[in-house]
DNA sequence: TATAGGATTGCC
DNA sequence: GCAATCCTATAG
């Protein structure tokens, strides 16, 4: 089922958090694409100084004080969008990034082999969705573009530091699938965090 | 107006 | 190791 407004209306580490094992639904054209998320990563108010919040409300970041479930999308190095959904209450600025995901449905080259490197970062997942501004604002709890937990298996959470950042390098803000194979960045991250 | 730097990726 | 590529925030 549909994951509602309450469920991004809550502290943003647990959204994050939670949102591992889920799925993220686009309908794009006449197809639908979807993908069962396995990272994601916390940004958390203008205290934040990885969050786009720091230097406070810009027209950049306008939409991290919207309402929970609210999309923001941004560009970044000029040519990749990165996809986060805004938690907790309107007017604080909160989102979780989804950065990878394993190819479920509607993926041309899903039976190709390396579908496990498909959508293995945030550029990357993207880009292969087809999300970019067009994007930013949306609801995530309207038809197009939403997240959907469907039934079966529990996910073994991990966590570590956020990767790419260079403030705020020590929180263990980032959270993955540590059975999953689709888990972006190098190999030694996922396993440094698994030995903690 | 000018400039440094970025929640990335893939190639050298 | 580093370039690609362009928007944003900040300083002048």
């Amino acid at each position: 089922m549909k994951l509602s407004r309450a469920f991004f209306n809550r502290p943003t580490l647990q959204v994050a958090n939670d949102l591992l094992g889920t799925y993220l639904v686009f309908g794009k054209d006449r197809r639908t694409l979807a993908a069962r998320i396995v990272e994601t990563e916390a940004y958390i108010s203008e205290n934040d100084p990885a969050c786009h919040a720091a230097p406070g409300r810009t027209a950049r970041n306008r939409h991290l004080y919207g309402r929970p479930a609210t999309i923001y999308v941004y560009l970044i190095y000029g040519m990749y969008y990165c996809l986060n959904v805004v938690t907790e209450r309107e007017g604080f600025p909160a989102a979780v990034l989804i950065r990878a995901a394993e190819p479920v449905e509607g993926f041309a080259d899903a039976k190709k082999g390396e579908t496990s490197r498909l959508l293995n970062g945030p550029g990357k997942l993207c880009r292969a969705f087809g999300i970019d501004l067009t994007q930013n604002g949306a609801d995530a709890t309207g038809t197009k573009l939403f997240f959907e937990r469907r039934d079966g298996s529990s996910v073994a959470a991990a966590v570590s530091p956020r990767i790419g950042i260079s403030k705020a390098t020590e929180l263990p803000w980032r959270f993955y699938d540590s059975q999953s194979s689709s888990v972006s960045g190098p190999r030694r991250f996922n396993e440094a965090a698994r030995l903690r």
